[in-house]
DNA sequence: CATGAATGAGCCTTCATTCAT
DNA sequence: AATGAATGAAGGCTCATTCAT
């Protein structure tokens, strides 16, 4: 089908050269139609990447939640670690994914539609909820040190943030010993036994 | 003079709006200028911005050499603290230099010049070398438990870097709750009285 | 078909102006469309001079090969002096291609892409063929003296390049009559019966 | 004096690029001040390439008086031959001096001042006095067959025109015994012996 | 003399978009 | 569903020229 060809070309030109430089008519060359018959399946470049952008987060949202699912019967340790390490899978094995998905929170940002926005901020909500829980039955079982479970979750996402951002700059190598040392320390930080 | 007042609106533009919705008409137009004056003081488009850039990272540069200079007598975790209140201070007061900064380096990064890749490394190096001797003296001093110091590097820099997206994603006063929360979280991981 | 047309306007602008000075925008409006149109069939503006170009050569091309064809029966004498009425007509009856012609070439030369460089050669490959039987035949029939067809070849052919200049210098009345003194000066050169 | 380097470069650019290429930023570069600074000394862009024309008609003019001093006491032959490999030795010495000539001719033609065109036609009418004595010398002596002399100059011209625009399509070695050739048949055709 | 600053005009080109087919 | 033709808007850039210093 054209329609998600065009989508898909213009996730991956958007991740290698962001909005504007992601022209209508390299699109269409690389799919191989003409510029204007874009306009059959989107009424503007606009709706392209608006189009795109729901896709990425809906597929990112997904993967969470799998990743989620996965680990509901592990040690609260094992559960946090492998939160880190689906995030991280999912950005090294798609780099191309996690570069659009980028490009476009920085320059769709002001201009997101209220539907993304929902998305964005339910698929937080979950992730908190998640976390919350985790924590909680964390220092219930005594694997966590007792403190507030809100600012187990700030520094949680905290350290998201930040492994999302090396993993954009280092080579997947260096970032993965980095995650390690990242991970261990913070461990220590929170744990019980340490 | 000219030259200085073209190179501040292209860099708050530049903020504003990225590097090629930043024209050089519009920045002409809020200069007071015509668009070929210009290129009395620079070849092309792209050298108005490695101006900007190379101005940005040099004050960026000095604004943390400046805070290391401040935090010599103190306690560890004063240092440590410190340079994360100065980090988050830089761009809470200055946020258009951020942005400026993000989106520069989201745009020029591959072709950045040597000039400008030799700064951002030194940086880097100068920041490394203050943090080791930071953490080995706290580890001497006993403040900090005896573990790897480029883990305690890596998980600092990795603070730091979720610290800045976090700084760019929230309003400043949800902001300032996050840091405390995290860093609190943070310094009782590497602390020995934890 | 515009297409056509803009070539044929361009090839008029560049007879009259030259290349720098036959703009795309002048080429446009004399064309009755806006600049940007063009773009919709040539892909830059050294393309369309390029297809001027190569019409300009094909043009004259089939010319040289009309007229060689007419006199296939003539006498020696007859036949070289139809060539260099034939260049002349040619090159009277529409000036603007003659002027266009010289301009792209002084412009282009170096530039020249292979095909037509090709068409060019083979042109010159095949008059100097036919002058080579021509002359060949003349010496035979005792119409032309005994000497290096070689020779003979060179100086008609520096006679045509001298008749094109003049044709460019002077006006169609002074031209005429210089071409027939010189072509009876150099028919008397080289005929038998002198 | 800057003047002259003006003028200078100006023509040497004439020659490698033509008028519009010739920018006055090119030349200002190349004689080492800035653009403004040429309007000290020329009033326009126009004024520069005049003063350059004239230059170069002169030197023409001066060289060809020249070469019709140092023949006045030869055969009608050497005459004609030394005025050919003198025309062929000041092209072939100073080929930009004749690119830019050319140049100019094409491109300024139509609007050459009076003064210039003056030069031009002062420079003919003495080619052609000369031209006249010698070949009237030529009759009278029985070198030349007897033939209107109007007719004699007009294919000498005729001739020069040729081997001009020859000098400029072939390389020096090809162009040389292209010039052998002509010339013998051109002398075979006019004089009383052949 | 020379130049720094500035500019109006204009050039080639690209882009998103429309519309008739 | 697709496209050829066309375009308004704009972009980066160059040029000859002026003018105050």
């Amino acid at each position: 089908m054209t329609k998600n060809k065009i989508k898909e070309v213009a996730y991956r030109q958007l991740a290698e050269k962001g909005y504007d430089r992601a022209t209508l008519s390299s699109i269409a060359k690389e799919v191989g139609i003409k510029t204007p018959s874009i306009y059959a399946f989107y009424k503007s470049k606009e709706d392209v990447f608006m189009a795109v952008y729901k896709d990425l987060l809906e597929d990112y949202y997904s993967y969470i939640k799998c990743v989620i699912g996965k680990i509901k019967n592990s040690t609260v340790k094992e559960q946090l670690y492998e939160i880190l390490i689906g995030l991280s899978h999912y950005h090294l094995t798609q780099p191309e994914k996690t570069q659009a998905y980028t490009k476009l929170a920085f320059f769709l940002a002001p201009t997101l539609n209220s539907e993304i926005q929902e998305t964005f901020s339910e698929m937080e909500k979950d992730l908190c909820k998640l976390l919350e829980n985790t924590f909680a039955s964390g220092i219930e079982k005594e694997e966590i040190k007792n403190q507030p479970i809100e600012d187990l979750i700030a520094s949680f996402l905290c350290l998201m943030d930040g492994i999302f951002l090396e993993l954009i700059y280092y080579q997947e190598d260096k970032f993965k010993r980095r995650l390690e040392q990242v991970w261990s320390i913070y461990w220590n930080g929170i744990s019980k036994e340490s």
